[in-house]
DNA sequence: CTTGACCTTGGATTAGACTCAAAGGTTATA
DNA sequence: TATAACCTTTGAGTCTAATCCAAGGTCAAG
């Protein structure tokens, strides 16, 4: 059981940032003290530290609102309606990572060409090393 | 050579966009006409076609200006520079390839564990079935 | 009984990336 | 030669996401 102070410390966030995930429906306290504070279970720590790893993941809080939207009530969920949503999830996932490996492999292959060198960088074109991935990322969209 | 409102038409983006671009340094075109009419290259093409990838790969407007700087006067670039740069592009994309596929892969694990019926989803746990995610992300992290 | 943590509501801020307006000059075509 | 569609600049406005702050009030611990 914490107030909203100690778990913003404990996770370095601001005290304003919890708030503001409550009124938002990502994190609610169960409970609140007779006095109207908020009040925090471990459990509620557990879905703060999944929210901040998801963020930095790069997911929007409405994408982690509809994540944790599964938590929330399972119950009143079918097995097929979380399937759902969760592989819809996957496959944006999967997506972005083969975009961004596209983009790394280019990046990787500019590196490879540079010599690494005090030699001018003349021969280092990124726009050259990039062509196959547009290439590769145009031809992916079309098949969507 | 296109002027301003072709170009844009021909990639779908508005003329402000463009100017936008140019001011920002990130395609500025070589010349412009007599009467001040900026006029793009094919290679200036190739240049928005690029930023226009890599922003949907989600790099910022910075990020893409800096790769692209070392295009733009290679030959005053020692090659290891160059490798500097785009080596350390390449270590935040490997991070965060890491990342999304830590986050698929518990996903993943969450999709596998729902049977897909119309079962009550009360054994689908995302932060369960994350946990083993973010104990590798807290891990990979200390290791940096 | 003071001080600091908490509450609410409502509005301000920040960053990034545009997007528009105003006032005018240019060019293609009927 | 008119007139629409294009272009120029500067500077301001918009939008979203995610906070962040302020004012005015309540509560808890020493």
């Amino acid at each position: 059981m914490y107030r909203i102070g100690e778990l913003a410390q404990r996770y370095q966030v601001k005290t304003d940032t919890l708030r503001f995930y409550d009124k938002q429906g990502l994190l609610t306290p169960l409970s609140r003290s007779a006095s109207g504070y908020r009040i925090y279970t471990e459990s509620d720590a557990d879905r703060l530290r999944f929210i901040l790893i998801a963020k930095e993941t790069g997911f929007s809080l409405n994408d982690i609102a509809e994540l944790l939207s599964i938590e929330l009530d399972k119950a009143n969920w079918a097995c097929a309606d979380v399937k759902a949503v969760v592989d819809s999830k996957l496959d944006n996932l999967t997506a972005k990572i083969a975009q961004l490996s596209n983009f790394k492999n280019a990046l990787q292959r500019l590196s490879d060409a540079c010599c690494g060198g005090p030699e001018s960088a003349a021969h280092c074109s990124i726009l050259e090393n990039l062509e196959s991935t547009e290439a590769a990322i145009r031809f992916e969209k079309r098949s969507h």
